[in-house]
DNA sequence: TTTAACGATGTAATGTTGTAACGTGCATCG
DNA sequence: CGATGCACGTTACAACATTACATCGTTAAA
């Protein structure tokens, strides 16, 4: 149903295409298409969330879009049913997660496998991400060769970003 | 530390780099040397946590380090203070946060600085590192393209190791 | 010799991030 | 109808991390 980030499926998908940036309702139709082609529903709060998510400069903490939500529902939605959701979307590759943020970020071209690279600033906290397939190939190869397998590179740069410089 | 690989494209890319590794007493004493070689006091806690944290094999979370050494003292020893020293060790590489594991490795050639690449294994837990300059350099080369300054590249690959697979 | 300053560690409290276990409601389908 | 499966709710708790302030010993100035 989704392909794994570490079958070949995934390699060469990611190989050729070239993609569509989206923001805003676009966005959230791409998700939302992206979702369903994987087999999973996309409900009224997995639509929220993603409606949340997508809104962020900045990673965002699940608890951080609990209470946004929360505030849009006008009723407590629970950070626990939050990351079910965000694992869901990590899983199907809707959203990422930022490990050196404990954060998570709206994928701006969901249904395009990728390797992302991340640049965070620890100044003012946004992320933007490069993609270098020769990049984060050399890693996955890497990581193989040492006998890794069904390897999913965590590639993240912290940083002073141009604006904070 | 895993086998280390034998081909020739790895081995001609290693070459620039000899570490001497170090391990038990020995390691120890290069962390207390590169210490004071970097100012700082190699205090009896230090010398606790460093060694507690050089027994793990796998990366220690501070709770893991507290207990541990609280054990050893007799005597609790509060989280707060590892995770001070810890950023000292951090800060002066005697150790390496993961930040995919929220945990925490032994340097085990302190002095010697460059960044690394870990290998996480998901079902194990024990984490590798490979040194591979060239593509950490492109890492870093990437982020500053973009921008960034006073990079520190997060690099780790998440993944089943060889003995899991 | 007192006293001020400083660095390292202790203590307590609290904040943030993440999971486990189990319950409820609702749709589908035999 | 009853059984199944899935999404989501609720509660509780575990794991990770920080803040503020206190204490203690060493060093350095008065």
């Amino acid at each position: 149903m989704i392909d794994p980030p570490h079958t070949s499926a995934y390699i060469t998908r990611m190989a050729s295409h070239h993609h569509h940036e989206h923001a805003g309702a676009s966005l959230a139709q791409a998700a939302e298409a992206a979702l369903v082609e994987a087999g999973e529903q996309w409900t009224d709060m997995r639509s929220d969330i993603f409606a949340v998510l997508a809104t962020f400069e900045k990673p965002a903490s699940a608890y951080d879009i609990a209470d946004l939500v929360s505030q849009k529902r006008g009723k407590r939605v629970a950070p626990n049913s939050v990351y079910r959701i965000l694992d869901l979307f990590v899983a199907t590759n809707l959203a990422r997660r930022v490990e050196s943020a404990n954060a998570y970020i709206a994928n701006s071209h969901p249904g395009c496998l990728h390797d992302c690279i991340f640049l965070i600033c620890d100044n003012c906290g946004t992320a933007t991400h490069i993609d270098d397939d020769a990049l984060t190939m050399s890693v996955r190869a890497a990581a193989e060769h040492a006998g890794f397998a069904q390897v999913r590179p965590v590639i993240e740069v912290r940083g002073k970003c141009a604006d904070c410089g």
